[in-house]
DNA sequence: GATGAATGAGGCTTCATTCAT
DNA sequence: AATGAATGAAGCCTCATTCAT
């Protein structure tokens, strides 16, 4: 009485399929959709199930809690981004660190400008306060790593006097900053009727302005 | 949100209206914090009213529900930030343009350097997705009117033959990111074995980068 | 649209009044009602909440959970009971302990004759495997006192020549047993067809053979 | 309880019906030892699955429900029981009661004794109020034929004067209640560190005092 | 027959909100 | 105005039961 029979056709397909293999990324997929559209606390499992096409019951037959698809969310996410952070460093030539990091950056920021990818982190920028532990991980397993390298390329910058003496921590983040500002500002701020932004250009400028503002310069020039 | 109950505040005002006496205030003092520090959802008004030293049913005299204690929240910081800033862009003398930027960007990370004006929007970050419409608020009363005031300067720049020809939007984001990032740095992915970031050094730094990156040049240089 | 009014009368009353003091009592007799009529696990703490008429919620003003319901459900039990049989043993005056285990028995069963007194007692059996820390909380404020009561004075009875030489432990359970087996019985196996028990009648009568077949033989008959 | 798929079982016989093979004892047993561990309401299918060796589904190719689980149970344990009650009823001999029922009540003590012959009637009792009528099942096919017979027994030894004149049904208690009590007793209080009881010793003193104290007495002592 | 993945109703518990005091 | 006891809707999670394999 409560089945609606729209399209006798489907009645061969069985209600559901066994899954067991892709059950946990479907699951995590869905909950991460979910999870970014209404936050952590207030997403329901209902919905994340829904999302997910299964029911409530299957998840907890995957993850033991609402807590643990979080968690395994953010695992999930820092693994593979930690190896490629490392194949990257450990690739860079010697010679002038002007192009690498220009390199480095514009995937950063091919990578980072999908919403897909930025809803991890804007998932642990959010829910900081309630998984401090969660947050450490990402601080380390990507931020640490990611960061370092830029870092490191600053130094080397500095050392073979590409770049003037500048604080390299400090200049790193000058560098990335505009990346993270741009994931914060797609998932929170931006209007449907905004002027759309290009990530690449914008990116491309903003390199050009810090690598210009960052090289050695002979004789500074005064009283900006 | 289906029965609300006749309350002494006046309906007709909108809702985030200050009280004429301590109490309001008191309340979202105790609001902000307990927010920041355990994410709206999972924040108890138990636990404001314990953090305001009264007692739960008091806050319901002047707030209608645990939403409009956010929204009150977020309303409150909006009005002394857009006025502030419109004061500033108001008194911005003609000529170069170079100072002006550098005190701008100065006076913001003095205030948002300091973590209780920055919980807000730390909130309106986290919330986003449950309170859009704040969002939008923020927005528009604050991001709007301070990036724009930037933007304007530094297309004064660029006219007046100071910066090069750029996107004046893009340029303000790369001027402004590293202050986000800090923020959000600050409230997520600091730790405490971390040296700690002298932010108005950095900040001086980035000024520095930014500044010469940005100046008008004769000729390019070519392939950074 | 969803309230009847049936009574204009009664709109007068509050719709709940405030007891904070006699909560706590009213909530565990309802609690040993539902417990004693479903079990523990099958009881529905919202029918517990229905039985002392209140809502679900406040329950939980005043007890954690379910298990520190019925947890206090005992410990309230066991204080009395414990009291008032070391008040006994206490009074107990010198010289032949028939009439004194006479009493004794005639007070326990007047007791536990009841099926209120009984309700305890009974859960506690019933839920021995869920709550084995609570069955040895009744078994030793509440059996060891009273069985060590009635057991030490046996042998008094036995060393006063009263009794002949038996073994005490056994003893006192041979005389306490029809009264643990009412118990049970009328939890458990009595029909409204049955012949009603007259539990004093069935106890004095056991007295009398009890106490008899114990007292000292001169020369024991052979082969009972 | 709404729903029922067809089973292959046959729905015409009982659902305690034993079935041809050996699965439905297998998972007797795992679900009896489950349920006196855990009682019947915290026991999960999942566990009696895991103690039979099989998985959960399997259980319900030969049993309807948790419930007919349960019934099952009792209903096995109670047929051979009773059978055996009547038979020693039956064979009883003519002359002196006293001996019979002495090797009655050492029969029933060296059976009741072992553990798993009293984990049925526990359940019976602590499941009480939620199968009633299988505690009248009980009560009926066991403890009435066995009660019985103790009952006749003891009516033919005041016709004949070997005993005087007492209530049979209560003396019935008197004699066997040591009996159910050391049951009650190892399943719900007994501790590791109490000195063991010897049941045969326990219940021959029990026989002793008792018969003694049932018998005839020409003139009855006073002032007991 | 057997399995175990999947389901979904239902329970315990929390907590925003109400209201008698 | 203030309190805090009381409410009740709603969410997480469990687990008896079903069903595709």
């Amino acid at each position: 009485m409560t089945k609606r029979a729209v399209k006798p056709i489907d009645q061969t397909k069985p209600r559901w399929q066994r899954q067991p293999d892709a059950r946990p990324d479907q699951i995590l997929d869905a909950a991460l959709g979910v999870f970014r559209a209404q936050g952590f606390s207030a997403a329901r499992m209902d919905d994340v199930a829904k999302a997910a096409g299964i029911s409530k019951g299957t998840i907890y037959l995957y993850f033991n809690s609402k807590q643990t698809l979080m968690e395994s969310l953010i695992t999930r996410a820092v693994a593979p981004i930690a190896q490629h952070l490392n194949v990257i460093a450990a690739q860079a030539p010697d010679g002038p660190v002007t192009p690498v990091l220009r390199a480095m950056l514009t995937f950063a920021a091919s990578n980072l400008g999908q919403a897909k990818a930025s809803a991890v982190p804007m998932l642990v920028i959010s829910e900081a306060g309630r998984f401090p532990e969660l947050a450490r991980l990402y601080r380390q397993q990507v931020i640490d790593i990611g960061l370092g390298a830029i870092t490191g390329m600053i130094k080397r910058g500095i050392n073979r006097g590409e770049f003037r003496k500048l604080n390299p921590a400090y200049a790193a983040r000058s560098m990335i900053a505009p990346l993270l500002m741009h994931m914060v500002w797609m998932n929170t701020f931006v209007l449907s009727e905004d002027e759309p932004i290009d990530l690449p250009d914008m990116i491309e400028q903003h390199l050009d302005i810090f690598l210009h503002g960052a090289k050695f310069r002979a004789q500074p020039e005064v009283s900006l």
